[in-house]
DNA sequence: ATTTGCTCAGCTC
DNA sequence: GAGCTGAGCAAAT
């Protein structure tokens, strides 16, 4: 991943791939998902990188980690308050949550890598 | 459904 | 630096 300042392109600092992250993080409308690849994707760097940034996230409530889960549909972690909890916030977001699965329905992968590249 | 190998940024020593 | 640890992925079994 590469940032550009004062007109200089760089590599990207542990702390830019964090901001990035949480902001599109941001971006994932209430009752939809994405997956750690597809953020990987539009920054440019690798899944494993994104998981590691959310998982140090220091505001877990206002940043919506739940919304971010397993490019296969399984949950994926939520360290501050385990699987279950995230289970819970995404039902009442209108996710339906079925057998530790998230439905294909629910991505909005394809929009977000449309949106941003 | 489970195992296997790959990955890459942070942490520890 | 070298080695370990993951909120992951994809292919093979």
């Amino acid at each position: 991943m590469l940032v550009i300042e004062d007109s200089r392109i760089r590599k990207a600092t542990w702390n830019d791939i964090r901001e990035c992250v949480y902001i599109i993080t941001q971006l994932i409308p209430i009752g939809r998902v994405v997956s750690y690849k597809a953020i990987a994707k539009t920054l440019g760097i690798s899944p494993r990188s994104v998981a590691i940034a959310l998982s140090k996230n220091e505001k877990p409530i206002v940043i919506p980690c739940h919304r971010v889960v397993h490019a296969s549909g399984k949950i994926g972690g939520y360290t501050p308050h385990g699987q279950e909890f995230k289970k819970r916030l995404l039902s009442i977001e209108g996710v339906d949550v079925k057998d530790h699965r998230v439905p294909k329905e629910y991505f909005m992968d394809n929009e977000l890598v449309e949106l941003l590249l």
